[in-house]
DNA sequence: CGTTTAATTGAGGAAAGTCAAGTGAAGTGG
DNA sequence: CCACTTCACTTGACTTTCCTCAATTAAACG
């Protein structure tokens, strides 16, 4: 705890951080800042912090957008209403992340924080008055637009599965990638949503989502310590259902007759 | 078919060209062309135009990211094969989107023709030498991935639901709008892509995209004109199912209290 | 400590997936 | 131009999975 309060007091001080992985620069698998000290320094003068307490919501879809958020702090969440007025989520935020999505003046989704949140606020106009005379800083920003798109993407393949244990395996896997080395001990993961969240991001109810951990625990494939403490018990057995056994050998490029099947 | 070659080629004499929707600027739902008239013709200067016959692989997923794509002509897919070797459709490409998205060098997805393919090549280096010293082609690239980051993630809205025939009338709504008034009459949807590809965009096997079909035109909501060819005969039931029904009023701040339920 | 919220678990039914056969359309080569 | 092959799509019978409804337990919070 105190520790963790340490650590995002430091990361303000250094000020916005903006993590991706790069799209063409090879960087085996991890996360990189893309800001320079110097743009870091230039960001923070204008750039408020600004603080949310667990379960705020720090911006209504639909309301004008504004700002533009940095996440140095906690994790959020992106919810976007259907139709029906089911709830969906469309990601998880943690510190690097940017927020603030907007199409024609408004924001695309609601956020709400998962626990307390700490972030650099950027007025519209100020942003786009840096990003202006800023040609590497912009850049950055599409390497990140880039990371979050492939995320989308990730995602959607996540969704297009069917089985209920492999959406759950294949969500903790990426929450695991995503997890900055942030004191958690190796195989160990920490959920900061709740099971609803975790059901409605992964597109089925949450009734699914209690009975895949239990069938994920009985299966010895993992272990819980608590609510919100995931412990990775058989790696081999986690990485078939999650989708990790792949070769990134060229893959068989032949055309597969697409038949029925879906798994 | 005299007409569209025309139109293509003319396209092709005006240079590259991205169609999105603006974040900030409000323009009523239409997309909007982001590059002025100067950059098409610096763009042009270093962007040879290529072609490519229906069917064919434009790229492979994992190949070496060498170039970025901007589609003038035609319709393309982007495939993504899954660990266990089946095929999820991550997008479909229409003039004015780019393609091209890359990760640690490689390319993400695997690009396929649905019809022939009309486009402009951009060498990824030649392409960070003009961004690097334009900062509006820069601001409007970042306009373009914001546009598709909210495409991706409303592609995961259409995943999340679970009812077929839902999920064919989302897709068709979208298709609908992406449509730019191509000649298709009004209420006249075009489909360059199998059931098949549908299936796979949406998340669904071949069968239940068959059948979703003949329920639609069988409750009267549709009508087919050959296999292509979709008139969307009632409106409201459609807009309902396609979940467009919904007031642009900034809904319900209530904390919905989820219970099991999805739909 | 009691109250609210989060999560688990069970029984039954609806929906889509699987397997398999068959129809229609499109393209190919004689 | 027609027979033939192939590919795209449709349809049916059966199985699996998850969703729905509902009751209960466990944890979190004041």
């Amino acid at each position: 705890m105190h520790g963790m309060l340490d650590r995002t007091d430091f990361a303000i001080k250094r000020g916005p951080a903006i993590g991706a992985l790069d799209p063409w620069v090879p960087s085996a698998g991890r996360m990189r800042q893309l800001l320079s000290e110097r743009e870091r320094v230039r960001l923070a003068r204008i750039a408020p912090v600004v603080r949310f307490r667990k379960r705020e919501t720090i911006y209504w879809e639909g309301d004008p957008a504004e700002a533009v958020f940095n996440i140095v702090g906690g994790a959020a969440k992106v919810c976007r209403t259907a139709s029906d007025g089911a709830e969906h989520i469309s990601a998880f935020l943690f510190p690097g992340d940017l927020f603030g999505l907007a199409q024609e003046g408004r924001y695309v989704g609601t956020i709400r924080a998962l626990t307390p949140v700490t972030a650099f606020r950027f007025a519209v106009p100020a942003l786009r008055r840096i990003l202006a005379d800023d040609a590497t800083l912009e850049f950055h920003l599409i390497v990140k637009l880039m990371h979050e798109l492939r995320q989308s993407q990730h995602h959607a393949v996540v969704l297009a599965t069917n089985r209920a244990v492999a959406k759950v395996a294949m969500f903790l896997h990426m929450l695991e990638r995503l997890q900055p080395a942030s004191g958690e001990a190796a195989n160990q993961i920490f959920l900061p949503m709740t099971r609803s969240d975790i059901a409605e991001y992964v597109g089925i109810t949450l009734s699914a989502t209690s009975r895949a951990f239990r069938s994920l625990t009985e299966g010895g494939i993992l272990a819980l310590r608590g609510r919100r403490h995931v412990t990775i018990a058989d790696r081999v057995a986690f990485a078939k259902l999650a989708g990790v056994d792949r070769e990134r050998a060229p893959a068989a490029r032949t055309a597969v007759t697409s038949r029925d099947t879906r798994r």
